[in-house]
Parts: C-alpha cells; sequence; structure tokens
DNA sequence: ATCAGAGTAGACCGATCGTTCTATCTACCA
DNA sequence: TGGTAGATAGAACGATCGGTCTACTCTGAT
C-alpha cells in the first residue's frame, strides 16, 4: 500500500473484471477463426461462460466487443515490435528482425490471415470505427518501418516501408490460404531482397 | 436430343436467361463491395429487380450465387490473362504485361480488395465449395506464372512464380486499404525487383 | 449492518435471415 | 391450339440475429 486514498493498490484505471477477459479472449478467437459476422453474441456467450447481461454491461454491444479484439491485436503487435527495440539498437539488424518475426508470426500464430485485412473485408464503411482502427493501425506500421529503414540508411525509406508493409500482409493472407511455410518463406526471401536492393 | 440441329443460335449450353444475369451482375456488385454475409437476399432481390422464387429456381439457394460469383470473377482474370497471351508470345514481355495488368487491375478494377481473399475471411471452413473454388484459383494462378517465368529463363521459376502471388494478394489488399496508387506503386516497383533479381 | 456493483439466469423483443410455397401471368414453339 | 417453361407477386415458415429487461445471488468495502 503506496499510498491510502489517492492511489488504490489494484486496478490503476479500469477494472480488469474476469468476466470481461473471458469474453474478449472468446471473442477474439471466435472473431479470428470464424469471422466476425459469422458469429453471433450467443456463440460468444456460450464460448465465454459468460450471461448475456454481463455483455452488455461490459461493452454495451457486439460492436464494442470487435473494437476491443482489434484493439488487443493491435497492442500485441506494438508489444512484440517494442520487444525488438529492447533487443537491438541496430537499425540493420532491427531490420532483419521485424522481418523474422513477421515469418514467425505467420508460421505460428496468424494462421488464419491477418485480422485487419479479414476485418475490413467485412465492414464496408470506409469511415466507421472498424476501419478507422485498421487505418490507424496500419499507419502506425508503416511509419516504424520508414524510420526503421531511414535509421538504417538505405535509400527511399518510403518506398522500402511501402514494400514491407505489402509483402507482410501477402505473407499472411498467403500462409492462410497456400500454407504457412510457403508464404513464410517466400516472405523472408522478397523481403531480404528488398532491403538489399535498397542498401547504398 | 432437344435440339434437331447441332448448333442452335442462341443458348449453347445454359440458357443466358436476362434475370439470371440481372442476379448474378447485383450480387457480383453487392458481395464485392459490401461483403457476402453481410448482404441479404432480399438487398440482392430488390437490386436486381426480380422476384424470390426466380432467385431459388435459377440458383437454389444463396450458396450457389456466391459460388457464381466467384467463378465469374475467376473467369474475368483468365480472360485478361488469355488476352496478354495473344498480344506476344515473348515471356519476358508476357511478364511485364502481366505485372502492368496487376497494377492496372489494382488501380481501376478492384479497389475493395481481392474477391477471394475477402470470400475466404467469410468462409473458415477450408473444405467447403467456397474455399475449394478460391484454392482452384490461386493454384491455376501460380502454375500460370510459374510457367512464364520458367519460359523466360528465370532462376527457380517456382520462387518467382510464389512471390508473384504475394505481391498480388499484397497489392490488391494494400489499394483497399492505403490507396491504390501507393499499393499499384509499390507492387510494380517490387515485383520488377523479384523478376530482375532472379534472371540469370 | 448495509449498500453498491458485478455476475447469473432466463424470458422476451422486433427485425432479419435464408427458404418454401401457392397462384397467376406471359412468352414461345410444336 | 395447346403445352411447357420462365417469370411475377406475395404470404408465410422457422431460425437466428442483436439487444433489452426483470429478478435474484454473491461479494467486498464502508
Amino acid at each position: 500500500m503506496t499510498t491510502p486514498q489517492n492511489e488504490p493498490p489494484q486496478a490503476p484505471a479500469k477494472r480488469p473484471s474476469p468476466a470481461r477477459e473471458k469474453l474478449l479472449d472468446a471473442a477474439t478467437r471466435l472473431f479470428y477463426e470464424e469471422g466476425i459476422h459469422s458469429v453471433g453474441v450467443d456463440r460468444i456467450l456460450e464460448e465465454a461462460d459468460v450471461t448475456r447481461a454481463t455483455l452488455y454491461k461490459q461493452f454495451a454491444g457486439k460492436e464494442n466487443l470487435v473494437l476491443a479484439y482489434l484493439q488487443g491485436e493491435d497492442a500485441g503487435i506494438r508489444a512484440l515490435f517494442d520487444g525488438a527495440l529492447q533487443a537491438t539498437s541496430d537499425p540493420q539488424q532491427l531490420l532483419e528482425l521485424a522481418i523474422e518475426g513477421v515469418a514467425a508470426d505467420v508460421r505460428q500464430r496468424h494462421t488464419r490471415g491477418c485480422p485487419f485485412i479479414n476485418a475490413a473485408a467485412e465492414f464496408p464503411d470506409g469511415s466507421g470505427p472498424v476501419r478507422t482502427l485498421i487505418d490507424q493501425h496500419r499507419t502506425w506500421f508503416r511509419g516504424v518501418l520508414e524510420q526503421v529503414a531511414e535509421a538504417a540508411g538505405l535509400t527511399s525509406p518510403q518506398d522500402v516501408a511501402a514494400s514491407l508493409v505489402l509483402l507482410r500482409d501477402a505473407a499472411l493472407v498467403g500462409g492462410y490460404l497456400d500454407g504457412q511455410d510457403r508464404a513464410a518463406d517466400a516472405f523472408a526471401r522478397t523481403a531480404r531482397s528488398v532491403v538489399a536492393a535498397h542498401r547504398p
């Protein structure tokens, strides 16, 4: 107990309600594996072993659950990148770490395509909250890659970043539809060739 | 046989019923622009200006309409490729034509992503008819590219084909989510660099 | 001792989903 | 002159959709 009144010992800003987490876990798995519109709230409730009223108390509707799911994916990827940033400060090496990280992600984690791309396919309204969140994630990702490419001294870092974003999308989609190994290999090979082609 | 003569003037094998075409046109537009599960049969009927019974007489259910939509997309792309094949017999030039064709497709036609990838996001069952059709399309596309790459004398044509398929996926997705010009440029640039890297 | 918040259990809502059905009308061709 | 097929119009089906509501239980902090 640090301070008796100003800061509660746990639950700093929001309460990590166990029911909320069960809900989000189930939704994350179901939305990713079966698509968003294909999964009804009943399925989520059953899988999370939580009741209807709880869902609407915690998330106030399915759309907020979808948003929370995508925010979780976004946070996960940012955390992965932050970890790589702490592992090395050499931009060249960081670039290689990023390539390997994406390849590993394609192989092991995201085997049903990219959560953001899949969600975008189901949400046509480009100005809605879902698509806005997706835009923000992609903009962030491209920006980070551009910074790293520039720090690594590559020529036209904007082009490199655009190509790498392109390739990552492709690897995730290709891993889903053509098999993980083939896509991960093709991604790593092509990405390294792009980086090499822009070395001064 | 129904008709005594071998070749009737119209309706060669199946009857191109006008209602069927209106239905398929409306479904193609709506499925691509708004997603498949998001579009109900009522919307399609209204848009096609056709009645309920007609749809079920012509397609026997929504799933068959979805299949017909994807088959139409497949046929369109094959026709595009056949056109390029007739334009030139030089494999090097054919490769360049294919790259330009994809870039143009990203820019002008398929601005809402790849119909097959979008559909795959909504159909998780890998052995269902929809995903089977998608697999066939992708296998064909990769095979054609591999043949051309081999004819062009490139090293490891399998790798080239895998990379190009990857890049096309990404270009269509990127065009949808990041803007057509950025994605088309990045695609053409990266694709040419892949081809160049495999020239003996 | 009490009171507020979180969670449970389950009925219930209107809307929409994909699908089936009957009845009628209209071409075209034998 | 028929007959057959394609299309229209519209009611109706059971199921499921996302969402609301009431009533009860548990728990922990004041």
